[in-house]
RNA sequence: GCGGCUGUAGUUUAGUGGUAAAACCUCUGCCUUCCAAGCAGGUGUCGACAGUUCGAUUCUGUCCAGCCGCACCA
């Protein structure tokens, strides 16, 4: 059976897999590497494109109901001014100098305790179900401490990105009880400025997406007008996104620069919305099951409703169990027809879809499947990486390290093995096979060392079979040995049957 | 961003105030009739920059990167 280590050592085992045989490489490495960025090398290119096209294919070309669209990173500021993420990806956060702890300024509140009218000091509280209750009782209980006599004013709660510069060195911090220690609340907007054009100012200012999903939106009319489409319809796209994200953490599972696949499924104001979100859910966690990742590490979180956007009517994430835990992988919201809305108010154009069935005319609602790329590709590598121990024909037990890889997205479909390297006879077979091979698959030619270690190779890149040119295939039959991965069993079959087992299972 | 720990070859590690080693990997040749065999040979390394020193991979500082914890995560 697999024996992946305990979960710390398996992220090293994997990342250091990574590395070793080119799927992913630290960015900028020969200058001390730049924390929050990542290359994918040879393999990996090839599994993240394989991710990529499976995604495409399914979900674009297969539906008669969704299009694809390739939108520019770099887009108009006011576009990001609309959807919010101007204000909204601007955080303040204030430090505690003392006790280290950070809070959200706007969840951290404060309020004077006023007694005849004077202000006597200040207390603080974390956002609660009760905050102004709870800054009440501090308030009465600081009163008492300080043995102040006189009629004690309601609290009156604020947050600390509308405290005085003032009031905060005056304001206790929640950790310590003391006041002074506090910073004022500091701005952490994570997304990435540049300037368009020559000059360097505040009207050039503007910003690398955080989300392709915005291109969706802002080019709605624009699909609507010329792509044959009726609702319900989609408008998928892939692309690269950038968030300035404070901690990058766990390899390439939280990087500043990734990539998205994201839909916007428009459905009419009267759809049933809660079918069409769980239909796409369900949707999503068959096609994740496709690419071979395993249900027993899959699980949903429904988004508590009271933690939800106004405008948004509902969130499920599709959770995946990474040795560092089980954290999002395929987030599925229905967010109305808010960001439509957005656009229309803050462009003056209508966003308006005319619906010939009921001659109504309205703002579509959507349901958005958002994943990133890098967090699948992180997440088959978990789900695949195994290391086993296998007996040799003495009987001494020796390790296997094995990536199992679904067909449909292993870099490498299929190595061709002549058995020996030094037999004329079997390379020029074994080669023939192989240029037959590549012009339809991604396929390895291997002949160095003993076959072997050449499986082990494979076996270590996730290559689902290996076919051996032997003396049978040279002068019997013209059968040759297929080795599968996982099981280790070989048969043996005509080429025919290799072409028709790639054609079924690698789609 | 804060605190702790860490940084030697592609990987995993040893070691030293006098410019470094092993295993595996990789490459070449020989051999090899199906699961990391053997033999011969080759490539490749002290995270970066300063300081102390006659001399620094080793000591000190700063930076960078990684891991763990806290905080953050539209």
């Amino acid at each position: 059976m697999s024996t992946p280590a305990a979960s710390g050592n398996l992220m090293e085992a994997i990342v250091s897999l990574a590395k070793r045989r080119g799927f992913v490489f630290p960015s900028s490495e020969i200058y001390g590497g730049l924390n929050g960025f990542f290359d994918y090398g040879p393999l990996g290119a090839e599994l993240k494109k394989n991710i990529r096209d499976c995604w495409w294919n399914d979900m674009v070309r297969r539906r008669d109901d969704v299009v694809g669209l390739e939108s520019s990173i770099i887009m108009h500021p006011k576009v990001w001014e609309a959807s919010g993420h101007v204000a909204g990806f601007t955080d303040p956060l204030v430090d505690c100098k003392v006790s280290k702890q950070r809070y959200r300024a706007d969840q951290l509140f404060f309020s004077p305790v006023v007694v005849d009218g004077k202000v006597a000091g200040y207390v603080s509280a974390l956002e609660s179900e009760n905050t102004a209750g709870e800054l009440q009782t501090l308030a009465e209980t600081f009163k008492r401490k300080k043995a102040i006599q006189g009629a004690l004013a309601p609290v009156v709660a604020k947050d600390m990105t509308e405290a005085k510069p003032e009031e905060i060195a005056l304001i206790p911090s929640p950790a310590t009880g003391e006041p002074g220690s506090l910073t004022p609340p500091r701005a952490f907007n994570m997304m990435f400025e540049t300037y368009v054009g020559a000059l360097r100012d505040a009207s050039s200012v503007s910003y690398l997406r955080p989300e392709t999903a915005q291109g969706m939106f802002v080019d709605f009319k624009n699909v609507v007008d010329t792509g044959r489409v009726k609702l319900p319809f989609g408008i998928a796209q892939i692309g690269k996104s950038f968030r300035n994200e404070i901690t990058p953490r766990n390899f390439i599972f939280r990087s500043r620069e990734f990539e998205q696949m994201e839909m916007e499924y428009f459905i009419s104001e009267d759809a049933d919305w809660a079918k069409a979100h769980e239909d796409w859910i369900s949707w999503c966690e068959t096609w994740l099951k496709s690419i071979g990742l395993p249900a027993s590490h899959l699980s949903r979180y429904a988004h508590p409703k009271e933690k939800l956007a106004f405008y948004s009517k509902g969130t499920v994430d599709i959770m995946f169990q990474y040795p560092f835990g089980v954290q999002e992988l395929w987030g599925i919201a229905a967010r109305g027809n808010y960001d439509l809305t957005q656009h229309a108010n803050a462009s003056g154009k209508p966003m308006e879809y005319f619906d010939e069935a009921s001659k109504k005319k309205f703002v579509p609602h959507v349901i958005e499947p958002a994943v990133g790329v890098d967090r699948i590709f992180l997440a088959v590598l978990c789900a695949g990486y195994a290391e086993e121990e296998v007996k040799d024909e003495k009987g001494a037990v020796e390790k296997r390290t094995v990536l199992r890889l679904s067909p449909r997205i292993a870099p490498v479909k299929v190595a061709v093995l002549p058995l020996l390297k030094n037999k004329e006879q079997l390379v020029a077979v074994a080669q023939k096979l192989y240029a037959k091979l590549k012009r339809k698959y991604a396929v390895f030619y291997d002949e160095s060392g003993a076959v072997g270690r050449r499986y082990r190779r494979q076996d270590e890149i996730g290559t689902p079979w290996c076919v051996t040119i032997d003396f049978d295939t040279v002068e019997k039959d013209g059968t040759f040995t297929l080795r599968e991965r996982d099981s280790m069993q070989q048969k043996r079959i005509t080429e025919a049957e290799l072409f028709a087992l790639l054609d079924e299972q690698v789609y």
